[in-house]
DNA sequence: CCATGGTACTTCGGTATCGAGATTCTTGGG
DNA sequence: CCCAAGAATCTCGATACCGAAGTACCATGG
């Protein structure tokens, strides 16, 4: 019985007319996202880190070697607006942890690079955020684990591809 | 193979020393609760209506007549803090979709009630909101929604048990 | 090789949130 | 009854986001 229960049987209670089942899935996704994202803002700010900080460092260390993205291509990965990218850059800039560069193929275009300093901060925050992941992740059996992974991933599938439309 | 696959995939090509498999349910839950997020602004754009708003109407058209509940519980089951319902509380006063009345029972305390013409807005907006969870669900079969939703129980029970601490 | 439509990024104004502190009132012990 | 501790709400400054408009550049058809 979590607070998603008490939720639903209110509904059931005052409109026994509809069939609110569908917030069985989807409010516990939102509630849950919200909590997550608490828990690693408390986190990341024992690295001095922020949670957009880390989406974006994070992005450029897992692409690889030379650690560098456009602007449009973190975007497309974080789902936040044009404006929101440029601000994000411009923050870390300032923080030293990535630097600006023209794209030469394209004039209009600019790379994003992780500096020396911008890719250790990443890498003691990645670890410590899974550490973090485990332990709740803890209540689940491997096998429990493996069964949500698949569900999560058809919904997924469902939502990006009406995502394009 | 969705996005959070290959961000993974990406991540174990980088980081092969790392046990990244916690990203596989967790960073699913993120993004699906944002793109859960536009979604719902989406459909309640049509009605006029904010997804913070909703959220408020909806705890009190929930909780039965009268419809009405202090700030304090309302925090609680939004998890926002409480400058931030406050604010909420004053647009929707001035919106006309509820009124502040003083707790009889207790000087410091506010009751949050609904207006009919709240009620109305929060009814219609409902009934839209479960088309849409509905049609994002569509994927699922009921033997999996079920899977689904008692697997997340389990990793919300595990969630509101480490707010605690 | 120019015009046109499209892409990449930035700028800027508006909005919602958090967090910390202030205010008012309640409660329990002495 | 009084006082201290705590609770309920509000205030306010700082922050990060979105969305729309602006600038610079690319690419394609004629």
């Amino acid at each position: 019985m979590d607070e998603v229960d008490r939720i639903v049987s209110a509904w059931r209670h005052e409109r026994p007319d509809l069939d609110v089942s569908p917030m069985e899935i989807l409010s516990r996704v939102s509630r849950l996202a919200k909590q997550l994202d608490k828990a690693r803002k408390a986190t990341f700010h024992n690295h001095g880190l922020e949670v957009w900080a880390f989406d974006v460092l994070s992005a450029l260390r897992r692409s690889g070697e030379p650690y560098q993205l456009s602007p449009t291509r973190l975007i497309g990965e974080m789902m936040v607006t044009s404006g929101t990218m440029t601000n994000r850059i411009d923050r870390l800039v300032s923080a030293g942890w990535v630097s600006r560069h023209p794209d030469p193929a394209d004039r209009r275009g600019v790379l994003v690079r992780l500096t020396e300093a911008g890719k250790q901060k990443v890498d003691d925050a990645l670890a410590e955020l899974l550490v973090l992941e485990r332990e709740l992740l803890a209540d689940l059996t491997a096998p429990q684990k493996r069964r949500l992974t698949e569900l999560l991933r058809v919904l997924s599938t469902g939502f990006e591809h009406d995502d394009e439309a």
